[in-house]
DNA sequence: CTAAACCTTATAGTAACTATAAGGTCAAGT
DNA sequence: ACTTGACCTTATAGTTACTATAAGGTTTAG
């Protein structure tokens, strides 16, 4: 039996995030000492092992907590959690590729801002850059 | 004069978010008609289109209202906003890396899930690889 | 005996909003 | 005159996954 700031120390999670998971239901409610300290055993550590390495992977406490619900009926989650995997990694690709587009984009800007005037009014500067992007103010004659 | 729902159209931002603008002071708090409605002008619907914009470059919020406060004090924000950039710029860059880490951590996963079995206690499947990860488990003989 | 290092609960704060409730105002239609 | 619907108002709760704080009880070491 083990305290909830050794079970922090054996799974790197804050004593808090303990408390939190157990407050929604992640984690079940465990025993309690006379103190009426928390007491967890090795499948709770095993638990929260998952826990912690599933939320390294970016899943969502909601779709562990589905998973954790499946073995706790006795079923294999392994369906489940290969179509949180799959829906994982697109949404993933998607984000990069917007953070690539933005990325791209604030360089421009960036080095457009390089040879510009300082600018109160902003209609001059990089600011204004912001505002009406690059399209209709630098390298487009008409 | 337009009212917030005209602005909302005119800026493409809801009009919740306007009122959120404008409680946490990075709009400031506009005319009222008689009945109370608020009442903006063109220089309203600028700045919150310089809001919007930079939002979508995700900029935070407290970093737009640290460039509109240069420009409320008719100090030039560029070179404010440059050092933002730069910041942004190697944030993104950062937070791409680690998410295509992240990708190929879960495809990789998702590959090794593809030739498992189901697996209630999870000894056995790819909810076990989440736990352990890769190395110890598979391609690797020991 | 007291100070530190634990533990307890409850509550507020984070970011950037969205959603909801409960109500006031206004223009158009019957 | 009245009602319907589309606006507007404020205030409050919810979102996500926690962290931080307050205010207190317990245990251990010196």
């Amino acid at each position: 039996m083990v305290s909830i700031g050794e079970l922090s120390q054996q799974t790197g999670v804050s004593t808090q995030a303990i408390r939190y998971y157990e407050q929604i239901k992640l984690l079940p409610a465990p025993k309690r000492a006379d103190n009426s300290y928390r007491e967890y055993d090795d499948s709770d550590v095993e638990r929260l092992q998952f826990v912690k390495r599933a939320r390294q992977l970016d899943f969502a406490l909601g779709d562990i907590a589905e998973i954790l619900a499946f073995r706790d009926q006795n079923e294999p989650p392994c369906q489940y959690v290969m179509n949180v995997m799959a829906q994982q990694i697109s949404a993933i690709e998607e984000r990069v590729a917007d953070l690539q587009r933005l990325r791209d984009e604030l360089a421009t800007l960036h080095r457009a801002g390089l040879t510009m005037p300082e600018d109160i009014e902003m209609k001059q500067c990089v600011c204004h850059l912001i505002k009406t992007g690059l399209s209709n103010e630098v390298g487009n004659d008409e």
